[in-house]
RNA sequence: GCGGGCGUGAUGGAAUGGUAGACAUACCAGACUUAAAAUCUGUUGGGGCGUAGCCCCGUGUGGGUUCGAGUCCCACCGCCCGCACCA
């Protein structure tokens, strides 16, 4: 008998499917096309188990659909700029160049034994010149059709190292290296409009059906539509120009609780009073220090600064507001202005029990008219209230109702403005780093801002020159110190100028690398046939922290480079269909070290497990298990797919990942289930050894319930492939697989029902599918043969088992023809004996049945 | 702080509002073996009773809708993702 031996069997499939170029993608007039993409991933170096679990998935859907008979589209590629390359040269040395495309030699390497179905003549990295070209000649098309524009924006400015630092380098306030505490600075930089389109990205979500609902719900709560009133508080003295202060808000029906009108610290109105007031300068430069992200604005302690100016309120020239300035009031939202009304805003009633200004009620609960004290009265905007003395003349009413009548009210009477505001910003995409797109464009003292010439590109990025070396040991970015290649004439006029030194987010490189697969070596940033013919991606597979700003900055994307001719108008939704899939997680070991009480993480390797406890094998100790953590280096849980691989072959790592938790949500590793993936898959290469062995001419039973087993798993298989219900999908095939070992079926019912399995099989297991293909005597390869056809007629039964449920709870179950009249089976289960004993307890109320699915006795 | 999601045996999980625990892991028992491993077979949510069977409890916690709730609604607890310069 042979041995199921992946290590050489997956060798010699790969190279069948190299030599047979099996999966270059081809455009087929004969075939509905397929593209299948997995979001790309980052060279940090090593491939990691849930590139594996992500790519698995991916593979399976290609496959499938190939078997299924698609052309199928299905490449690979690395998101390579970004900063991890920098900081590894600034720790380590040596080039972010060539720290990345070593990085992407190994990963390459690596991710090549798992038998992906990919066309890698597709493959490109977004750091290779050809590629970030292209992204250039798109940025200036951007520019010319006035998608790109250049603003002030704050970032986070590290004053001890002079340097801007990513939201991931500060910690708690303060600079990851130098430790200073970071402030916010502003900076002219480069922005896309996407704020242009909140409206069409927002409304387009509807459209995506094939789209989880939680995705498009964050992508809408983000883009965040407002309905509200603008208007203007008059200020009682002019302050300068200003002789007003514009606000916006969502509810202008509480405007007669207002107490306050608050400014933000960026406020135009906030810098001209910070020029003649030191007090003021003060409390704005304290507002400002910190970081510069929401959340961290969002949870400091709420501050404020009373300004001494005040305005009227607009419905009563005789009362006054004062106007303070408060740090959590955003420049970028509204009007960076608002009125705050404290009763029915719980941050608001903390500023104002803080600084001591007044709370005034403008509605009640309709059962319960109790002034507010501590907590603010926020009811949802649907429910009924009675309002205090609502000026628009409301009584009861809804919130909703209530805001209607406001904004109809102020545009009556010529005071306000109702306003769709959205709390979508503009993109900024300038980055003050080397290892990125270089911004295309230079800067000449006597044209301004000037555009690269689109035969110049790609302006591709300084490598090392001589006495110019790019040298990452010193703050700050490369390309400033770098004359010769910053240093250059203006494009429009010849004279001296210098380039744009600020590289693009990196998230720019993401937004179309999905188009650029269609056509990777065309000379323009796409090919129009092959953008016609591959778009849309039919199914994108990626991680749910991507939910957000990847997937609405392509979606961004995709529509700027239809409007610069680079897409069709049928690709202005670029996704067809989303899945997120679930991290992988394994299990944390640690122990406490005795002299400092700090916890030390142990590998894997390290800890045996005896009855659910872990124990060091070195020296015995007992180590506490915390389960299910996400896979981190510090922690010393990460799984190497590459020894996995090693130690059982690619398909029971693509096995194991695939079948214990659903697609969606994260699966634990665990060396048991790992194990377990690696049993299965010798059973059923001895299963498949076996009915090689037996006698065709040999008379078998079961013949018909062997055959019904099989169709019964086409049709479980095929559904959960298709709807990524790979877990439930695998547990049929135990199922299957179980039934062929324990028939006693003729050989020619088994060699069937086996090499149904294999291709069943073949998405996740594509090597152990393609030995027992060919070991049966399969025609060519498994991986070119078609799915099989289900039988709907072997799926029919003739009875069907009703349970019985009395008062809800199962007591009893009849089996009975499947058509039997509803009148019968109620006949039958009054005549049950759990029936008949439940019936002691009390007269029957109602008898429900359900045909085909269940019956009800209600007592 | 704000937005989104998740929570089921010892473990991973299954279950169009319709028999909770499919399929697997682990454990236990048996077969094979000098023995072990491997392999195969079987049992296993908890509790109880008059133990061929029947009853009670059980899907994070507390309420609600329904003939019927793991599934729908409300509140709470815990964990995870995102918050615009991590990718």
């Amino acid at each position: 008998m042979s041995r199921y031996d992946p290590q050489t069997l997956e060798a010699k499939w790969q190279s069948a499917w190299d030599e047979a170029q099996t999966f270059l993608a081809k455009a087929d007039p004969d075939k509905p096309k397929y593209y299948v993409l997995e979001m790309f991933p980052y060279p940090s170096g090593r491939i990691h188990i849930g590139h594996v679990r992500n790519y698995t998935m991916g593979d399976v859907i290609a496959r499938y659909k190939r078997a299924a008979g698609h052309t199928v589209l299905h490449p690979m590629g690395w998101d390579a700029f970004g900063m991890p390359a920098e900081n590894a040269a600034m720790k380590e040395g040596g080039h972010p160049k060539d720290w990345t495309y070593n990085n992407i030699a190994v990963m390459r390497a690596q991710m090549k034994p798992l038998g992906l179905s990919i066309d890698w003549t597709r493959e490109f990295a977004t750091c290779d010149p050809e590629y970030y070209g292209q992204q250039q000649a798109l940025f200036l098309d951007f520019l010319e059709k006035g998608l790109v524009y250049r603003k002030n924006a704050v970032v986070n400015w590290d004053p001890v190292d002079m340097t801007v630092l990513a939201n991931e380098q500060v910690i708690d306030g303060k600079g990851w290296r130098s430790g200073a505490e970071v402030e916010r600075r502003e900076l002219t930089q480069w922005f896309f409009k996407i704020s242009d389109h909140s409206e069409e990205l927002l409304s387009a979500l509807d459209g995506l059906d094939n789209w989880p609902a939680k995705v498009k719900t964050m992508q809408a709560n983000w883009i965040g539509m407002s309905r509200g009133l603008q208007f203007s508080f008059a200020l009682t003295e002019r302050a300068g120009d200003f002789e007003g202060i514009e606000v916006y808000t969502t509810r202008p029906d509480t405007l007669m609780g207002a107490s306050f009108v608050g400014i933000s610290a960026d406020h135009p109105l906030a810098k001209k009073l910070e020029k003649d007031n030191s007090a003021i300068a003060a409390f704005c430069a304290e507002v400002r220090k910190g970081a510069t992200n929401e959340e961290a604005i969002e949870k400091a302690e709420k501050l404020g600064f009373d300004t001494g100016l005040r305005v009227k309120h607009p419905l009563n020239p005789d009362w006054e507001l004062p106007v303070w300035i408060a740090n959590f009031i955003l420049m970028d939202y509204g009007t960076g202005a608002i009125f705050a009304c404290p009763a029915h805003d719980q941050r608001d009633l903390d500023f104002c029990r803080k600084y001591d200004l007044p709370v005034i009620d403008t509605f009640y609960a309709l059962d319960d008219t109790t002034p507010v004290t501590t907590e603010a009265f926020v009811p949802p905007k649907t429910d009924t209230v009675k309002w205090v003395n609502h000026f628009a003349g409301l009584d009861e009413a809804t919130g909703q109702d209530a805001i209607d009548a406001t904004i109809d009210f102020a545009e009556a009477a010529g005071w306000g403005e109702g306003k769709t505001q959205y709390r979508l910003r503009d993109w900024g995409l300038s980055r003050q780093r080397y290892w990125g797109c270089p911004i295309p464009v230079v800067h000449c003292d006597a044209c301004g801002v000037v555009p690269e010439k689109k035969e110049n590109l790609p302006i591709a990025l300084p490598y090392d020159s001589g006495n110019e070396p790019i040298d990452f040991s010193i703050p700050g970015n490369p390309l400033d110190r770098h004359p010769s290649w910053r240093d250059v004439p203006c494009p429009a006029c010849g004279k001296p100028a210098k380039r744009e030194t600020d590289t693009m987010d990196t998230f720019v490189d993401s937004s179309w690398y999905f188009a650029r697969f269609t056509a990777p070596r065309a000379e323009t940033p796409t090919d129009a046939d092959a953008a016609a013919y591959w778009m849309n991606v039919d199914q994108y597979i990626g991680g749910i922290e991507h939910a957000i700003l990847h997937l609405l900055y392509s979606r961004f994307f995709a529509r700027a480079m239809n409007i610069t001719g680079h897409l069709p108008d049928s690709a202005t939704e670029p996704f067809d269909a989303l899945f997120t899939q679930g991290m992988v997680t394994h299990a944390i070991y640690q122990t406490t070290d005795a002299q400092n009480g700090r916890p030390v993480y142990h590998y894997p390797e390290e800890v045996e497990l005896r009855d659910g406890k872990g124990f060091l094998k070195a020296d015995g100790r007992e180590v506490q298990i915390i389960p299910s953590a996400k896979m981190s280096k510090s922690k010393n849980n990460v799984v190497d797919p590459v020894a996995i691989i090693e130690q059982y072959g690619a398909d029971t790592a693509r096995w194991f990942v695939l079948s214990d938790s659903p697609p969606e949500r994260d699966v634990e590793w665990t060396a048991a289930g790992a194990e377990a993936a690696y049993k299965h898959l010798n059973r059923v290469w001895s299963l498949c050894d076996r009915i090689g062995q037996m006698d065709p001419d040999a008379p078998g039973q079961g013949d018909e319930d062997l055959k019904r087993a099989m169709h019964k798993a086409i049709f479980d298989v095929t559904s959960g492939v298709e709807s990524f219900g790979f877990n439930a999908a695998i547990a049929k095939l135990y199922a299957f697989t179980n039934t062929i070992q324990k028939s006693k079926a003729s050989h020619a019912v088994q060699r069937e029902a086996i090499m149904t399995l294999a291709q069943l099989m073949a998405p996740m297991t594509p090597h152990l599918a393609e030995d027992i293909w060919a070991h049966q005597g399969g025609t060519g390869l498994i991986t070119n043969a078609p799915w099989p056809d289900v039988d709907e007629t072997m799926l029919v039964e003739d009875t069907v088992t009703l349970p019985i449920q009395v008062n809800g709870k199962r007591r009893s179950e009849i089996t009975v023809p499947k058509d039997m009249d509803k009148a019968e089976v109620e006949k039958l289960v009054m005549e049950d004996d759990a029936v008949q004993r439940a019936l002691q307890n009390g007269p029957l109320k109602k008898l429900i049945v359900v045909p085909g699915r269940i019956v009800n006795v209600v007592i």
